[in-house]
DNA sequence: GTATTGACTTCGAGTTACACGAAGCAAGTA
DNA sequence: TACTTGCTTCGTGTAACTCGAAGTCAATAC
């Protein structure tokens, strides 16, 4: 099973010049038809798999290419140790995120019903932001 | 109370620089002292956790610039709708956000456990990306 | 058989939201 | 008096896209 560039990005939730942009800069492996046109298959899938996870734990790209020349190298203990540790850093990154993003969530849950009552004229329009509570 | 540019960026995990620029582009307000410093009060707070809450949604400064335009114009039914219907978008980012960031932080978490079994001897060291699951 | 359409290509410039560093001023300390 | 600290402005740099122009190529429309 082979994608063209369109399905890749729907895939991924992205856009195509997001994947194209990926494989500019040699993050994200394709091969390409006949026509000279980027074809990705599982393989690559799966490394943009990777890449959206470690992009969603705010790794920046060029650290992303740095572990996944880790992953291509020969293997060895140091080379596996160091990339256990760029995993468990950006775990702990993804889990600030998560509580951080939690938190957000329920502030406008929050905020919304505030609205919902002006709106169903329980309280006074008091969103003046430099009223805003603590 | 007041607070310098340096006690106001400590207080909202941010740097110096973010909040210097976001008073340069209008988007917080600021007073200044006799030695043209920048001065910052609870109003400025309240803006700033506002701003800090949208930013997190995702929602781009120039939006939330028009959100807080709107927060000062003259009240009305057509702008507290408005306003309604921007914080209703956000909330509804802000959740999607959680969600995605949740799964990250679990699927980093299987990540590590599996780093942890190719350490402690359990499974062979298969990290390349390429063979990662789906 | 030509014309048009659609999907891809490259390449260069634009955008957002900061980040950084130089150079300057003002007050406090050694 | 010199130095440090902490702010100031201003202008450039950066990351990660984002957009648009211009070109190629194959398939369908007339």
């Amino acid at each position: 099973m082979t994608y063209t560039v369109k399905e890749f990005a729907q895939m991924f939730h992205t856009t195509e010049h997001t994947i194209r942009y990926y494989t500019d800069i040699n993050l994200l492996p394709c091969k390409r038809d006949e026509g000279n046109r980027r074809i990705f298959d599982e393989a690559a899938a799966n490394w943009m798999r990777g890449i959206t996870y470690l992009r969603n734990c705010g790794m920046p790209v060029k650290d992303i290419k740095k572990y996944f020349d880790l992953c291509q190298l020969e293997e060895s203990e140091e080379n596996l140790l160091a990339r256990y540790q760029i995993i468990a850093r950006q775990r702990e990154a993804a889990h600030k995120k998560a509580a951080e993003a939690k938190a957000t969530a329920d502030y406008m849950d929050f905020k919304l019903k505030h609205y919902e009552e002006i709106l169903a004229g329980h309280i006074p329009d008091d969103t003046n932001p430099a009223n805003w509570p603590d």
